[in-house]
DNA sequence: GCAAAAGTGTTGACGCTACACCCATGG
DNA sequence: CCATGGGTGTAGCGTCAACACTTTTGC
C-alpha cells in the first residue's frame, strides 16, 4: 500500500448524502448500516484523487447504494473538529439528493450491510453528526421547495397526476400555503409551471375508482 | 518542519473570501497580492488543524488584510481537480463577506505585498478560479439580498440615514423593485426592519445643506 | 425666497385566497 | 343513482407600486 506524504497537515474530505423520497405519502431518508461501528448513517464516503466533490457523492451513491439520483445538490459543509470519532478530522461536504418514490432495488456493499428507507419522523441514532446533518437538510429541503417549487419534479416518476404532484408538496412543505388549495394548486401548474414549458400533457389518463385524471409529465 | 503523511490521499482545504463593501456609492470587493505569483486575489488560505472553516476564514482575513468583518457566510465549494495551477488538489470553501464602508488601515504581511478594495466591475485578471468566485459570490449577494433584506446592515456603520440605507440596497440590488422608490422603501423599514426590531432612532440627527436627516442605528 | 433633500398620504390596479360549484366514473 | 375524487369560475379582500404632496434646512 502507497502512503501519501507532504510537507503540511490536511483534512480528510468527505461527501455525505440525505437522499429524500416519498413513500407512503411521507417523507422518507436513506440510510445505510455501516460495516464499521455498525450503526445507521447516511450514504457517503471519501474524495478520492481527480474528482469533483459531486462526482464524489454521485459515486458513493452508486456504490453504496446502487442508486442514480436525478437531483443533487451541496447545502452546507461541517467542519467541526470533533463531528467524526475517529482519529482524523474530517470536513463533511453534505448533499441533498431527490429520487422519484421508494420503488428500487437497494444493494449493500462491502462498507455498508444494509441499506434501506426510513421515514423521516422515524429516524434512528445515527453515527457520528449525521442526526444534525438531516435536521439541516429537511429545513433546507423546506426552503429550496418555498423558493422554488420546481424541486418538486425530482420526486415524481416519469407520468403523474395533478393530485399526485400536490399530495408530494403536501408532504414536504411546513408552512401553510395556499398552494394548499386545490384550486389555487393547479392555477399555479397552469400560469406558472406550465407556463415555462415545466410540465405537459402527455394525453394518458389513470384510471381509478372515480372520474379518471389526466397524467401529465415534467417537460425533459 | 515535520512531515504529515497517511494511507490515504487527502486534498489540500482552504478557505477564499470574498469580501465586499460600498466605497463612493459603488460596490467594492478586496483584493490582496499575492507574493508567491506576483497577481491580485481574493483574500484567504489553508485549513489549519482544529480549526472549523470559519475558524479558518476569519483567521486568514485577519493575518492578511487586518480586518474583522461582521458577516461571514460559506456560500460555494470550488472542487475541480485543475482549478489549483499548482500540484495538489485544493477543495476551496468561498465565503461572502460584508464590511460597513472602506475606512481601514489595510496592512499587508509576509505573504501578500499589498491590499486594496477595488470596485465591482473593475476587477483585474485574477490569479487561479477567483474571478469566477467572484461573479459567483456577487450574484448570491444579490439573491441574498432578495430573500433577506436584512443584509443591508453589515454595510453600514453604527449610524445612519434612511437615505443611506436605501443607497446601500441601490448599489447592490440588480433587478427592478418597488423598494427602490423612496416612499416604498421607508414603509419597508417601518413596517417591516422597524417591526421586527431591527432598526431604531437614535434620536441623532445629520446635517448637511438640507434638512437634517433623523439618525438610525441597527439595533444590536 | 428658492433649491434641494427629508419625510408623508392616498388611490387604483392587480393578485391571490377562499369558497362554491360542475363533471365523470365505478359500483 | 349516489359517493367520490377530478376539475373549473369568480367575488372580494388586501397589498403595494406609483405619484403627488408637505416640511425643513442653507444660502
Amino acid at each position: 500500500m502507497a502512503f501519501f506524504e507532504s510537507e503540511f497537515w490536511h483534512p480528510s474530505v468527505a461527501t455525505d448524502i440525505v437522499l429524500f423520497t416519498i413513500r407512503n405519502k411521507k417523507l422518507c431518508i436513506l440510510l445505510v448500516k455501516r460495516k464499521d461501528n455498525n450503526r445507521w448513517a447516511i450514504p457517503g464516503g471519501f474524495l478520492t484523487k481527480g474528482e469533483t466533490l459531486k462526482e464524489c457523492a454521485v459515486r458513493e451513491l452508486r456504490e453504496e447504494t446502487g442508486i442514480e439520483v436525478p437531483f443533487l445538490r451541496q447545502f452546507e459543509n461541517f467542519s467541526n473538529p470533533n463531528r467524526d470519532t475517529r482519529k482524523h478530522q474530517v470536513i463533511s461536504v453534505a448533499f441533498i439528493g431527490i429520487h422519484p418514490s421508494g420503488k428500487l432495488k437497494l444493494k449493500a456493499d462491502t462498507d455498508v450491510s444494509d441499506v434501506d428507507w426510513f421515514f423521516y419522523d422515524k429516524i434512528p441514532e445515527l453515527a457520528f453528526d449525521h442526526n444534525e446533518i438531516c435536521i439541516k437538510a429537511r429545513d433546507k429541503l423546506n426552503s429550496l421547495l418555498n423558493e422554488n417549487a420546481e424541486l418538486l419534479f425530482p420526486f415524481l416518476d416519469k407520468e403523474f397526476t395533478l393530485t399526485e404532484l400536490q399530495e408530494t408538496l403536501m408532504c414536504i412543505t411546513t408552512q401553510p400555503s395556499s398552494l394548499k388549495e386545490k384550486r389555487n394548486f393547479r392555477k399555479w401548474v397552469f400560469e406558472y409551471a406550465s407556463g415555462k414549458g415545466l410540465v405537459i400533457e402527455t394525453g394518458n389518463i389513470r384510471k381509478g375508482n372515480h372520474r379518471p385524471a389526466k397524467l401529465y409529465s415534467k417537460n425533459i
